[in-house]
DNA sequence: CATCAGGGCCCTG
DNA sequence: CAGGGCCCTGAT
């Protein structure tokens, strides 16, 4: 490992995010795979941010309640920043991580949905939230295309070894991303030696689009539901199945549900319809089922469902779930 | 040992 | 619009 970047000088926000609000099922996605520019334990969320050219490490802890709620952001940095840099920060932590979402209209809806009403309220407050850039997402979308978990990690660490910054901050050790430069210099074959395969050229070309300013993510923000989504399917290498999880977490489109790869529709079979994976049912049906049920809030509502598996998966062995996820 | 499919996507016919 | 190929890896 290179040495770390001491982060030795320390700021600190209060946010305070719409109620209702559940700091750990927000902050803490379990079926996201572990990655080095992040930690989390009940209360805290370690995450390391590269925000306009500098890298910080961050540190989030609930201070509230779901009725109260109240979070508490610490950012570390080598350099002292100034309030125009912190606050710019917060304003985009805020948007990330969905802080200022308005779930009355959805808990109202849903609250006393029999299937979805208790998930709803044992989770109460949880929001779809995404830490990083949409640079980012793109790089992790990549690494997950066409491979098994375990080596979605790999791929991942492999890549902030070589491009990411060390970070050293609240007695952590954490990789920051890289900015698109750096991946920029490098040719395809350096990536390759980091055995991400024919994801080189994906990488390589994404980055490329960042560099060349052919896209650009708070521009994105603004942009209408169909031309982010068009704008994103442009860049080589990021499909459908990419561009509809980027839209949900990053984009914060609640009602995106476009398409349903294999092993999701075995796990919504099993789910929504106690489907054994084994014979699952068909996409259409699924597609038809979301739309009637959830629109227009169909990506949360299935992603209470979601998370509330992968929630329980933490402490009750499912061997059914096991083989879907392929670690 | 060989073969194959995996938390897609591109490209070709 | 269907299907082969793509880097690698682990399962069979």
């Amino acid at each position: 490992m290179p040495d770390p970047v001491l982060l030795q000088h320390q700021h600190t926000a209060q946010i305070e995010p719409t109620a209702p609000f559940s700091f750990d099922a927000t902050m803490h996605k379990p079926d996201h795979f572990p990655s080095a520019d992040n930690l989390w334990q009940p209360g805290i969320r370690w995450q390391t941010m590269l925000w306009q050219n500098t890298p910080v490490g961050l540190r989030y802890e609930n201070e509230g309640t779901a009725n109260e709620p109240c979070v508490s952001l610490s950012v570390w940095s080598e350099h002292a920043l100034t309030p125009a840099f912190i606050a710019s920060l917060v304003a985009e932590v805020r948007f990330r991580c969905n802080f200022d979402l308005d779930l009355t209209a959805f808990d109202a809806r849903f609250g006393s949905d029999p299937h979805l009403g208790p998930i709803i309220h044992k989770w109460w407050g949880m929001r779809p939230a995404n830490f990083g850039a949409l640079y980012e997402y793109l790089i992790i979308a990549i690494v997950l295309q066409n491979a098994t978990v375990r080596r979605s990690v790999s791929m991942m660490q492999a890549l902030f070894e070589q491009y990411g910054t060390l970070l050293a901050y609240d007695g952590k050790e954490l990789y920051c991303f890289w900015p698109p430069e750096v991946v920029d210099r490098a040719t395809e074959e350096e990536l390759r030696a980091l055995k991400v395969g024919y994801r080189a050229k994906s990488i390589k070309r994404v980055t490329g689009a960042f560099i060349r300013k052919e896209i650009d993510e708070f521009k994105l923000r603004a942009c209408s539901w169909e031309e982010q989504r068009q704008t994103l399917l442009r860049l080589y290498g990021v499909g459908p199945a990419s561009v509809g999880y980027i839209l949900g977490d990053v984009f914060h489109r609640l009602d995106e549900m476009v398409s349903i790869s294999p092993w999701e529709q075995r796990i919504y079979s099993k789910l929504f319809f106690d489907q054994e994976p084994e014979n699952p049912v068909p996409v259409d049906t699924l597609l038809c089922f979301f739309n009637d049920r959830f629109t227009p809030y169909r990506m949360l509502a299935v992603h209470y469902v979601w998370e509330d598996l992968f929630w329980k998966r933490r402490h009750e062995s499912m061997p059914w779930l096991e083989k879907l996820i392929r670690l």
